[in-house]
RNA sequence: GGGUCGCUAGCUCAACUGGCUAGAGCAACCGGCUCUUAACCGGUAGGUUCGGGGUUCGAGUCCCCGGCGACCCA
């Protein structure tokens, strides 16, 4: 785009440009070494006097983003990558330094050396002695006071968005506190990181539909993973007790406030554990998360107080349908019954028994109305393809979610680790598949050539790092909380324009 | 996929029910100012009003098609 539609300001700084190259400044130099970030300054001269001078010589280097020139005085804005400071440019004694240091524009980065002073005015500055243009800014800066509001814009150029909002550099400053302290907590714990194939064969281990690829050399579809799950749980069978991976994950489906087409999951694998041990070990992954990014765990999220303080409450899947229905039903419902319920309610009814059913209600009569984190324990085993049966209870699977805010943030389940049932399960799936369900598992022989080795009884766990960071962040948007979200390509009516010209 | 709303100067926003040469602040340019911090004061320049078509004496505004985004629904 400005390629070839330069605006006046991008002509004015080209020649500024070209004007610095003739006199023999490189624009663009390299060797300039801060000694100090500005975080660091504040941090160690807390409350000086107005007036004061430290001594200390320091070189800080950054954006000017602010610049304020009094004739003889002139005020400007460092913002490095720990916060901004005043740099302070005194005329006498510097002379033409004084105006080639006015001459820069907003957006420059430069580096500045100096005496660390506060003005009479009380501000900690640093005292301009030399500086050096570090790159030139070609463009204009986002309005200094507003920001850069535009969402497409801040999306499609992050960079501005991180430039010119701080709110922008404070969330994504909480995702790098988020996924350190969820490594934290596992490593602590005895778990080893691995990465496990995102390029796979047959995707498997979620409900959901895979992007598909090609690889030329073996002349082979390949999928993008919707889940590592499967891979992990070989993992286990070989030995690996104790394993999570922290990584992408990809879903062919629409983009939403909620869903970005790769998203970041963390999974985790321990083996002689139960989903009983998973909710203590989600417990703290979670309250650690939020002591270690917003040093609390009672958050306030969207206007509303959130109490992130182990231990969460738990209910009970089927139960809370029946609850909020004020109907005596089970997992033992005759199917006729749940779908006549369903209907009355105008949903749709799904294919299959009385744990889609479930689904339906649950996903329209509970899910909104959860808020505080709460475990929603024992799924029907017809959702529940690759979790073991409860151990008591008929139907249902040892598996639990935990919703925060209304939205599911992590999935986890006592493993099923035999594999005859394991086959069985996946052709049940297949055969909904058959009838329709493209949505449904499909058989992996590969994996249950594993199952049949022996995995030892496994406590599986995924927990979506994006939702979490949306709660601990306060945003409202999953593409708030990724650095580059997926949008559509601006070019795109240009490029099918020339498709259907040719 | 459907619905609603939006897109105006580099950025943030105006422009009534269709009516004068599409305005303002910031940024930019020229000038002034030795304690500013959204600095201030004077002056100047800057527009494919998202793109295309239509209605009209006249379109940023109304209609149609398309693009991109936000939100809601599926």
């Amino acid at each position: 785009m400005s390629e070839h539609r330069p605006d006046e300001q991008q002509v004015i700084r080209r020649d500024k440009l070209a004007e610095l190259r003739r006199q023999g400044v490189d624009p663009y130099p390299v060797g300039f070494r801060p000694t100090h970030r500005s975080d660091q300054l504040h941090a160690t001269y807390p409350e000086l006097e107005p007036g004061s001078s430290t001594g200390l010589e320091v070189s800080v280097a950054g954006r000017l983003v602010g610049l304020r020139d009094m004739g003889k005085l002139a005020f400007g804005v460092l913002q490095d990558a720990g916060g901004r400071i005043q740099l302070f440019v005194d005329r006498s004694g510097l002379d033409d330094l004084y105006d080639e240091f006015v001459a820069l524009d907003l957006g420059d980065v430069v580096g500045v050396s100096g005496e660390v002073i506060t003005t009479r005015k009380g501000e900690l500055s640093v005292r301009v002695g030399d500086f050096q243009l570090q790159a030139k800014a070609l463009h204009p800066m986002p309005e200094k006071y507003h920001g850069l509001v535009d969402t497409e814009t801040r999306y499609r150029q992050r960079y501005l968005d991180l430039i010119a909002n701080e709110d922008s550099r404070r969330v994504f400053d909480i995702r790098t506190g988020v996924v350190r302290s969820l490594r934290a907590t596992f490593e602590e714990r005895g778990f080893v990181e691995v990465e496990t194939p995102m390029l796979q064969i047959q995707p498997g281990g979620a409900i959901a539909k895979p992007f598909v690829t090609h690889h030329n050399a073996l002349d082979l579809d390949m999928y993008l993973r919707i889940a590592p799950e499967l891979y992990l749980k070989r993992l286990v069978v070989g030995g690996m007790d104790k394993v999570f991976e922290l990584n992408r994950n990809f879903r062919n489906e629409g983009l939403s406030p909620r869903h970005n087409p790769e998203f970041t999951m963390l999974e985790s694998y321990e083996a002689y554990a139960d989903y009983e041990d998973v909710m203590e070990l989600v417990e703290e992954a979670i309250s650690q998360a939020a002591l270690a990014t917003v040093n609390t765990t009672s958050v306030m999220y969207q206007g509303r107080d959130m109490n992130l303080a182990p231990p969460y409450a738990r209910i009970d899947y089927v139960g809370s349908v029946a609850e909020a229905l004020k109907e005596d039903i089970s997992i033992e419902t005759d199917a006729e019954r749940l779908r006549n319920i369903v209907r009355a309610l105008g949903l749709e009814i799904p294919d299959g028994g009385t744990g889609k059913l479930f689904e339906s209600l649950f996903e329209e009569l509970v899910e909104p109305k959860l808020w505080d984190p709460v475990f929603v324990v024992d799924m029907p085993t017809e959702i529940s393809p690759l979790a073991r049966a409860h151990r008591s209870r008929p139907g249902l699977a040892e598996r639990f979610e935990l919703f925060m805010a209304g939205r599911e943030i992590a999935n986890a389940f006592t493993e099923l680790n035999d594999p005859a049932e394991q086959r069985a399960r996946f052709e049940m799936q297949a055969a909904a598949r058959a009838s329709g369900d493209d949505e449904a598992h499909p058989i992996d022989e590969d994996y249950l050539l594993a199952l049949e080795y022996g995995m030892p009884p496994t406590g599986g766990l995924g927990i979506g790092v994006d939702r979490l960071i949306m709660v601990l962040a306060d945003v409202a948007s999953i593409r708030d909380v990724i650095l580059f979200p997926h949008l559509r390509p601006e070019g795109a009516r240009h490029e099918m324009s020339n498709e259907e010209a040719d």
